[in-house]
DNA sequence: GCCAACGTTGGC
DNA sequence: GCCAACGTTGGC
């Protein structure tokens, strides 16, 4: 299933994943997201990578899970900004896959146009009140963008 | 910087 | 287990 991912480009970007040869998704603290990653990704799934509180926010490229789940290192850390009290190495509250670089678009899909485009009107990123920092892609709004971005699916 | 949306926390 | 208060996300 594709998915996708939002990041801020201010801390981490399209730019900076295509420097790493891969990246622990750390810091997700929120359960819903945290399923998906823990429950629902395979390797090898692709994802769109979406710039958010950026100007303007949109999907800047794709990415790949490299990765099977395993617990986020950051919570055991006491002086990580994510680190969770409540969560031990015996007993794990997050867990995240690795992603690697796929692709970075030509240019940036804006949220304004994927938003006006009337196959992709429904996809999740583009309702309003959408915080959740990982979701789902169906197939055809994936290669929609794909085909908006120029990019072969 | 504003504010709507919405997840989480904690008192009861 | 309800729900008000609070914190965060993220577009604008």
């Amino acid at each position: 299933m594709p998915w996708l991912i939002k990041s801020e480009p201010d801390v981490f970007s399209i730019d900076d994943l295509a420097k790493v040869p891969r990246e622990p998704w750390t810091g997700v603290r929120n359960y819903q997201a945290r399923n998906y990653m823990w429950k629902e990704m395979k390797v090898g799934d692709l994802a769109l990578f979406y710039h958010s509180n950026a100007t303007p926010p949109g999907i800047a490229g794709i990415a790949k899970v490299a990765s099977a789940p395993y617990p986020d290192p950051t919570q055991f850390d006491p002086k990580s900004e994510y680190h969770d009290p409540k969560a031990t190495e015996e007993n794990p509250r997050w867990y995240l896959v690795d992603f690697e670089h796929v692709a970075t678009f030509p240019e940036l899909i804006p949220l304004e146009l994927l938003k006006t485009d009337s196959q992709l009107s429904e996809m999740l990123v583009c309702q309003r009140g959408t915080r959740l920092s990982i979701t789902p892609v169906e197939k055809k709004h994936y290669q929609r963008v794909l085909k908006l971005a120029g990019v072969k699916g």
